[in-house]
DNA sequence: TTTGTGTTTAACCAAATGGTTAAACTTTGT
DNA sequence: ACAAAGTTTAACCATTTGGTTAAACACAAA
C-alpha cells in the first residue's frame, strides 16, 4: 500500500503531450477527446480513467502553459541591470520561449479572450508583473537626460508586441516573406536582434 | 416576379449583426446556430432559410472581416507620402479600424491559424501587399543617410505589431494598466501617437 | 383574391461527442 | 501466488447540435 515511486513518465505524460498538441492546434472547442485519446495511443476510456473531464485536462495543459507564457522575463526586469541590458535579455529570452512553444501566444490568449479573470489569475497569480521597477529605472534615465521620456507599461507593451505577434501572426508573415517553416524560425532567430536595436534606437537621445 | 428592391436591411442584416458577434465571441467552434438565432430575435429554422449552413453563415462573416482587415493601408504604403508621414497615417488608421472592430484581430488570427491557405486568400486575394514599394522607398533614405538600415517587410511587422497586439492581449493590458473599457479605448487612442513617435525614432538617424 | 415570400412553431432526425460502465486481461510489486 | 493498479474492449447513455420538414400564419404585391 505504499505509495512507491510513481513511474509516471510513460501513460500520464503522453496524454498530457497529446492533448496539449491538440489543444493548442484546435482549442477547447475544436479538440475531440477522442483525437487526443488516439494520439496517446490509448483509449477513451484510460484517458477518463487519468483526466476525469475535457475541462480538467484542459486545465492541466493551461496551467502548464501559463507558466511558460510569463517567462524569467520578470526577474530580469526587476534587476540592476543597465536599461539597454535588461531590453536585449528580455527581448532574448522571450523569443527563444516562443521559438520552443510557436503555439503558446494564440493559445494563451484565446483562454485569456474566453476566460478573462480566471486566464489571468493562473498567469499572473495575483500579483502585477513588476512593471514600477522599470517605471522607476526609466524615470531615473529620463532625468539623466539618457533616453526620451517613454512609459514603463508602454515600452513594456511594445517589447511584448513585437515579440509574441509574428508568432501569432505566423503564416501570414510566413506568406509575406516567403518563408518556409524552417526558415521563419531562423527569420525569428534573427529578430532577436532586430528588435532589441528597434526598441533601444527608438528610446535612446 | 420582378425582383424589386429587396429591403435586406432587415432580417438579414441582424442575422449576420448577431453572427457577427457571436462568432467573434465564441469562434467558429464555440458558436451555437441557437445561440445566433436567439440574439437576432428569430428563429433557427428562419436562420437556416437564410443561410443554409454555418460554414456559409460564418464565410459570409469572415469575408466581410477580412476586408476591414488589410484596412486602406495598403494604398498609403504605395502612396508617394513621405516616409514618416507614411508611418504616421498607416498607424493611425489601424487603430482608428481596430478601435471600430476591437475583436477583429483575434478573430482573423484564429481562422488564420485553424485555415492557413484559404484565410490568407480571402484577406490579400492573391496579391501579396505592396511591401516592395515600401522596400525601394526606405532604400532610397537609407542611401541617403537619412534614415537608419530597415527592411521593409520588417518595419512592417513592427508597425501591425505594435497596432494589432493590445488588442489581442486587451484583458492582459486592462489588467496591467489597472483601466476599464473605456479607459482602455482612451489608452489606444493615445497610443496613435505614441507608436508613430516609437517607430519614427527608431529609425530616424 | 390570389400568390409568393417571409416567418413562426414545433416536432423531428442523425450524427457527434463527452462521459460511463462492466468485464476481462496484463503488469507489477509484495 | 496474490492483490492492486493499469489497460483494453466494447457496448452504452444522455445531451448537444446542426440541420430538416411540414403545417400554419402574416403580409405585401399583382
Amino acid at each position: 500500500m505504499a505509495k512507491e515511486i510513481k513511474n509516471d513518465t510513460s501513460t500520464e505524460e503522453k496524454i498530457l503531450a497529446a492533448a496539449k498538441q491538440v489543444f493548442m492546434e484546435k482549442g477547447i472547442d475544436g479538440a475531440r477527446m477522442q483525437d487526443i485519446a488516439d494520439k496517446a495511443g490509448i483509449n477513451k476510456a484510460l484517458l477518463h480513467y487519468y483526466f476525469r473531464s475535457k475541462d480538467k485536462l484542459f486545465e492541466m495543459i493551461f496551467m502548464e502553459a501559463a507558466r511558460q507564457f510569463l517567462p524569467k522575463v520578470t526577474s530580469i526586469m526587476s534587476s540592476e541591470l543597465p536599461l539597454y541590458e535588461k531590453v536585449e535579455k528580455f527581448v532574448n529570452e522571450y523569443i527563444d520561449t516562443l521559438l520552443q512553444n510557436p503555439t503558446l501566444p494564440i493559445f494563451i490568449l484565446n483562454e485569456i479572450n474566453r476566460n478573462p479573470k480566471d486566464a489571468i489569475k493562473k498567469i499572473f497569480g495575483n500579483q502585477r508583473p513588476p512593471i514600477d521597477k522599470v517605471e522607476e529605472h526609466i524615470a531615473k534615465l529620463v532625468k539623466k537626460g539618457e533616453i526620451k521620456p517613454v512609459k514603463g507599461y508602454e515600452l513594456m507593451i511594445n517589447m511584448v508586441s513585437l515579440c509574441i505577434f509574428p508568432f501569432l501572426a505566423r503564416p501570414m508573415v510566413q506568406w509575406i516573406t516567403k518563408t518556409n517553416d524552417e526558415e521563419f524560425l531562423q527569420l525569428m532567430e534573427l529578430r532577436k536582434k532586430s528588435v532589441v536595436r528597434f526598441v533601444i534606437d527608438s528610446i535612446k537621445k
